[in-house]
DNA sequence: GCCTGCC
DNA sequence: GGCAGGCAACGCGTG
DNA sequence: CACGCG
């Protein structure tokens, strides 16, 4: 007796399998409940995924049982899911509500994408800052990210941050997406050492976890072709259901807490704040040919 | 979660 | 009819 | 070249 509710979306229909599964138990969060949910982040986080090669992370019996990785798009799928084949892997295209419909009932509780848009490969749209702490003294990353913003002004550049839903923070920086990984990587290298050098007690560029003792990451390898970070506004396949939440620079205190924003409290968020990743779609977009003169002359 | 192949 | 397996697996930086 | 990492 399999128990199923079906969803009009778009003008499409979708099937949810067991709605009443919990995905969330200890948030109380069954599968209906995060279908609906998705359905309100949609708004916000489809803009950011839009055209992106997206790797999703499943959790079919909820958070606490097993997950695992997917890029393909299942061969069996409905006729409105976009994709894009590179390689040997058909993406999938996270570009309509619909599609994120279909990926929540298949239990798709993370959503991680690309930094350059599929028809624009090379050309990463931003320059981003993966800011990872090795305790769970958060503090410690607030100031990081406060820190690597002090340095963007310096260079007359502004940046976006946002939490990861996990332990870190993520600085977004707008470009003119015509900048190859090979010259982005030279902006974020030269940021990680400079500000590892200027603080050396709270910043390591060390790759070994081991060796990292209780400092914060700076990880300037995050960011190349092929590899991802989750989206903006992605829920966490985390048991308290946080969600990747762009914030106000104000926001950035040391009492700021990564586990604040939830799918059970980012909504009243959202309406009063609106969508706070904005600047990397209607900002400036900035070039990188001043900073990289400046590598260059310094050798760095 | 769902499909496929195999017993 | 039922069960097991697959669903990313590699590129890259550093020692 | 062999790893550790994400
Ligand atoms: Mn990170
Ligand atoms: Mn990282």
């Amino acid at each position: 007796m399999s128990q199923y509710r079906l969803v009009q979306i778009d003008g499409v229909e979708i099937k949810i399998s067991n709605p009443d599964k919990l995905l969330f138990p200890q948030a109380n969060i069954s599968k209906w409940d995060y279908v609906l949910s998705c359905t309100r982040l949609a708004p916000f986080l489809l803009p950011y995924c839009k055209d992106r090669h997206l790797t999703t992370i499943r959790y079919p019996d909820g958070v606490n049982n097993e997950s695992f990785f997917q890029k393909n798009a299942p061969a069996h799928r409905p006729e409105w899911v976009m994709t894009k084949t590179e390689g040997d892997i058909e993406y999938i295209l996270l570009n309509n509500t619909p599609t994120l419909i279909w990926l929540a009932n298949l239990a798709c509780l993370e959503f991680h994408v690309s930094f350059n848009v599929a028809n624009n490969p090379n050309r990463p749209s931003e320059v981003v800052f993966d800011l990872d702490p090795s305790t769970d003294d958060f503090s410690r990353v607030v100031e990081v990210a406060l820190y690597t913003r002090e340095i963007l002004h310096q260079m007359d550049l502004d940046g976006v941050v946002k939490t990861s839903g996990a332990s870190g923070l993520q600085v977004y920086v707008p470009i003119e997406p015509e900048y190859c990984y090979e010259d982005t990587r030279k902006v974020n290298r030269f940021i990680a050492y400079y500000l590892a050098e200027q603080y050396p007690d709270l910043i390591t560029i060390e790759r070994r976890v081991q060796h990292r003792g209780d400092k914060v990451y700076f990880d300037y390898l995050q960011h190349w072709k092929n590899k991802t970070l989750i989206a903006p506004y992605s829920p966490r396949g985390k048991p308290e259901a946080t969600v990747s939440t762009p914030l106000k620079w104000e926001e950035l205190t040391p009492a700021l807490s990564p586990k604040q924003w939830t799918l059970a409290t980012v909504f009243q968020r959202l309406e009063q704040l609106g969508d706070l990743f904005q600047p990397v779609y209607r900002g400036p977009r900035y070039v990188l040919e001043p900073i990289l003169k400046f590598i260059e002359r310094h050798k760095l």
